[in-house]
DNA sequence: GTTCCGATGCTT
DNA sequence: AGCATCGGAACG
């Protein structure tokens, strides 16, 4: 399978993730398909991580687009996002949802969420956290086989905090496949 | 169907 | 203290 390049990566990030959909997310020899994902965007998102400026946990979301930004949250999570964004900006797009493909069974539950779908990739933070995904290594994102779906709209999830950002719509999902998490 | 809660540890 | 989450329990 062929990584995507560089170039696909260098766009603000509400167009790089609806263009994420359909794609195929690699991590060793485990597959899955991109259903749903969320633009985070530079230090005027209220929502993004970058709102506070460049800190230690964020820094590679100001660095190199097409590098994996991997968090851990509430504990036991860990979140897996692709920077992306253009000129001298900062941002990354949080995979929510992932179609099983290959290695991690067929339950459409299994990577129906963005805490679950690292847990079935073996994404880690500790592993992760910076990988290059055009370059080279066990993780990237590969051109899909098939056409996506149509593409629906709306606001992200668990972001409330953040005011007007909050109502944008920057979350995007291939309408109707069954993999595309719930909204809480 | 809805709402609430605890798990568990890093970040600001 | 809060968090870009999740599964289960309680409730209606």
């Amino acid at each position: 399978m062929k990584r995507l390049s560089r170039r696909f990566y260098s766009r603000p990030t509400e167009e790089l993730a609806p263009a994420l959909l359909g794609k195929l997310l690699v991590c060793g020899d485990r597959v899955g398909r991109i259903v749903e994902t969320e633009a985070y965007l530079g230090p005027a998102d209220q929502a993004s991580h970058t709102r506070f400026g460049k800190t230690a946990r964020n820094e590679v979301m100001f660095g190199t687009v097409g590098v994996a930004y991997v968090y851990f949250i509430y504990g036991m999570y860990d979140m897996f996002n692709v920077v992306g964004y253009r000129g001298r900006e900062a941002g990354a797009v949080l995979v929510r949802a992932l179609e099983p493909i290959a290695g991690i069974g067929d339950d459409v539950k299994v990577a129906s969420g963005p805490g679950k779908l690292t847990r079935a990739m073996g994404i880690r933070r500790s592993a992760h956290y910076g990988a290059d995904l055009v370059t080279g290594g066990d993780l990237y994102i590969a051109g899909g086989a098939r056409r996506a779906g149509a593409v629906a709209t709306g606001p992200r999830i668990g972001v409330d905090y953040a005011g007007a950002w909050a109502r944008r719509r920057l979350r995007f999902w291939i309408e109707g496949n069954r993999s595309v998490s719930r909204a809480r």
